[in-house]
DNA sequence: GTGAACGTAGGA
DNA sequence: TCCTACGTTCAC
């Protein structure tokens, strides 16, 4: 028995309750939280708690303020009742405490008195993730087993007894060392599936034991010495990493990663629909379209994962499917790739570190068809009516398609309206994702330099490739990653991924979810996604670095996820083409976070420090825009393109006496707004900073009226006509 | 299913 | 002794 805590349970229930009973405000029924540790641990004793390592970039950060847990902290004015650490803060790589000691000899770990690497490791105290021990390697007198590092967590392994035994890890789902803060991920979108723990564990016992033997990341401690396997990663790499090694891999486990997709990028893109094709159709009959076509390949593939949702798009006929492809803009294309490409790294990276961590990421289907079919059906059941043949804000559909492709104001990032995927009718019902901590990116994850086979380490150092990579392109990062374990790592750096777009892709799933935050970018692109509510909340509430965020052509049900978020360090935040985002929503979006915890009261508007504010095509009226006025201090850039209902009063309003937009506006978007009239541009005079005022397509608009704004203004700002109608300063 | 709450381990 | 925050439970 792994954990037997039952014992201790018992006795501890009773002593717990008479602690709560003092100290919690409603007395509650049930066991206590913490494990009571055995003063004498042995190998059925609980785990040691582990802490932070002190060194890790998250470590030495100081805590944001913003985040959930800090709005907690009494130092930030919170009631201190969740105690958890800053999102920010969450250490990369948690130790044993100074106060552990080895099982055996009772002696801490005395690694740091040795130089031999090999020594180090048989000196250093290693903790089983099965049975929770810690020992000295040294003092283990096993000797023909073989102890199973998890080189993610520093001191961690599956001793070789355990090992030896064949446990699985399994029983440390959700106990496991450094599964921190596991049950804070929201259940429906990152948890190891219910019937992962229903489903016998016999039947799982019996599977996983070979997956985890084929586990890349697996070091067997035996005859090789430690850290002479680490000097031999990249032989190491190259042979677990085998693409087509794993391609057979991929194949038994079909809806989550084909190999198909990946080999299809280097392949001929017919024979790989092709393929596709027929491979899933061998994989599941009745899920035969969706492999069709590339663009469905991306992420709402089974293969993507089972929490695919949505995407009625997704499931349209091949043929049909395959005429629009072409007409496509590349960048729809790119993006496409991009996230399919990320999809799959993502993946691999799933797969990786539930490897590592010993934890299944998911239970297998008992055959190939079974899980598929279960997604489509989950997924079919949802299909709301296509948006193409609607009218939103006054404008014709067609006509939005039109308009943006011929407008592309300078300055403005504009997504053109385009067919709003489905959303999900709810969060994912069928997520297959282990409980495992989504940890912050290392500013530079090791190792220093590329291990070769012959032992030694390549002559190019980390920082260097670091430049190297820098100059690749998203596309070609995930092709990087696929080379060795180090690249992986390295390529993961979330220097190289600022911005993160994933414009278009029609279906966001959990392992992108993940892989977003792992890769904490500033900058998170995603337009005319089909993300829900809940899947946005979870994203940006950990991600409190994100300073540009885009959400054009996105529901308002998944933009509301804004509502109760906080994202205080945001800057640019696009809501254009926003489905029922209308006066009273923006009401909601500017009022402060209702996440607030109890005797915490912060009145700030969540969106304060925006700058940017991208709201074409709304049916926003004068009431949104005194919100924004108000709220929105140092909004500097204003999108109201599309905006049926603004007006020359619209812009008397931003441009009044008293209000911060008066001064702090540069950039105004008013094209295509036909409510507005020459009159706007004298409201525009007593702008202190405005730059650019594009007025294209304003029907009410004249040239002359421009003309004489230039003139007038010659006196002390010059401007220009750029374009008719687009107002410039001069430089 | 989810995340707030909380006992207490661990460090200063 | 005080503070931080890990790892757990359970109310909602």
């Amino acid at each position: 028995m792994a954990l037997s805590l039952s014992g201790d349970d018992e006795e501890y229930d009773s002593e717990s309750e008479q602690q709560r009973a003092a100290n919690r405000p409603k007395p509650k029924v049930g066991t206590s939280a913490a494990i009571k540790l055995p003063s004498n641990r042995s190998s059925s004793g609980a785990r040691r708690r582990r802490t932070r390592c002190r060194k890790c970039e998250a470590c030495v950060r100081t805590e944001c303020g913003e985040c959930h847990f800090c709005k907690d902290m009494k130092k930030f004015g919170g009631p201190g009742r969740m105690k958890q650490s800053c999102i920010m803060r969450q250490c990369i790589a948690p130790v044993l405490p100074h106060t552990a000691v080895c099982v055996v000899c009772k002696e801490a770990g005395k690694e740091d008195t040795l130089e031999e690497e090999e020594e180090k490791f048989n000196f250093m105290l290693m903790e089983c993730s099965i049975c929770n021990e810690i020992v000295h390697p040294n003092c283990l007198k096993v000797n023909d087993a073989s102890g199973v590092v998890n080189d993610e967590l520093p001191n961690c392994w599956e001793c070789p007894k355990c090992n030896h035994a064949g446990k699985s890890g399994k029983v440390s789902i959700n106990m496991g060392p450094g599964f921190k803060y596991a049950s804070n991920l929201p259940g429906s979108l990152l948890r190891e599936q219910k019937s992962l723990k229903e489903e016998g564990d016999a039947s799982t016992a019996v599977k996983r034991r070979p997956d985890r033997e084929e586990t890349p990341r697996k070091k067997e401690k035996s005859d090789d010495p430690y850290y002479s396997k680490l000097l031999h990663h990249i032989k190491t790499e190259e042979e677990d990493e085998d693409p087509y090694e794993e391609e057979d891999e991929e194949g038994r486990v079909p809806h989550f990663r084909g190999g198909v997709e990946r080999r299809g990028r280097f392949g001929d893109p017919e024979d790989e629909a092709d393929e596709r094709d027929s491979r899933s159709s061998l994989l599941n009959p009745s899920v035969k379209t969706p492999f069709g076509d590339s663009d469905q390949s991306l992420c709402s593939s089974p293969q993507a994962g089972p929490s695919s949702e949505g995407g009625s798009e997704t499931q349209e006929k091949g043929p049909r499917r395959k005429a629009r492809r072409k007409r496509r803009l590349p960048n729809r294309e790119l993006s496409r790739e991009l996230s399919k490409a990320l999809n799959q790294e993502i993946q691999k990276t799933e797969d990786c570190l539930a490897n590592e961590n010993r934890q299944p990421l998911k239970v297998e289907p008992q055959t190939e068809n079974e899980e598929p079919q279960r997604l489509f059906r989950n997924e079919l059941g949802d299909q709301r009516p296509h948006l193409k043949n609607k009218e939103m804000n006054g404008t014709p559909w067609e006509l939005r398609h039109f308009y943006p492709s011929q407008i592309t104001p300078l300055g403005f990032n504009r997504s053109t309206p385009t067919n709003r995927p489905v959303p999900p009718h709810s969060p994912p019902k069928c997520v297959q994702m282990e409980r495992h901590v989504i940890r912050p990116p290392p500013i530079s994850p090791p190792p220093d330099r590329l291990p070769l086979k012959d032992g030694k380490s390549h002559v190019i150092q980390r920082e260097v490739w670091m430049k190297i990579f820098g100059y690749l392109t998203h596309q070609e990062l995930c092709v990087c990653m696929r080379v060795c374990k180090t690249w992986n790592r390295w390529c993961c750096d979330k220097r190289l991924w600022t911005m993160i777009d994933l414009n278009r892709c029609t279906s966001i799933t959990p392992l992108m979810l993940s892989g977003i935050i792992r890769r904490q970018p500033g900058s998170l692109d995603l337009s005319w996604t089909n993300i829900s509510k809940k899947q946005l909340g979870w994203l940006i509430n950990r991600l409190p670095g994100l300073r540009v965020l885009k959400l054009s052509g996105c529901s308002w049900a998944a933009v509301s996820a804004l509502c109760t978020s906080s994202c205080p360090l945001l800057r640019t935040l696009d809501v254009q083409w926003v489905e029922g985002l209308k006066d009273a929503q923006m009401r909601d979006l500017l009022s402060p976070p209702t996440d607030n915890r109890p005797g915490q009261l912060d009145n700030r508007c969540k969106l304060r420090n925006v700058e940017d504010l991208r709201l074409a095509g709304l049916d926003i009226t004068d009431t949104s825009l005194r919100l924004i006025s108000r709220q929105m201090p140092s909004l500097s850039m204003l999108d109201l393109s599309y905006c049926n209902h603004i007006n020359d009063q619209s812009v008397n309003l931003l441009t009044a006496a008293g209000t911060t937009t008066r001064d702090s506006l540069t950039d105004i978007n008013l094209s295509v707004c036909n409510r507005v009239t020459d009159h706007s541009l004298n409201f525009f005079k007593r702008c202190g900073s405005i730059c650019q005022i594009d007025l294209r397509f304003c029907k009410q608009v004249t040239r002359t009226a421009c003309e004489r704004f230039i003139a007038e203004m010659s006196v002390s700002v010059p401007f220009r006509l750029k374009e008719d109608k687009l107002l410039q300063k001069a430089s």
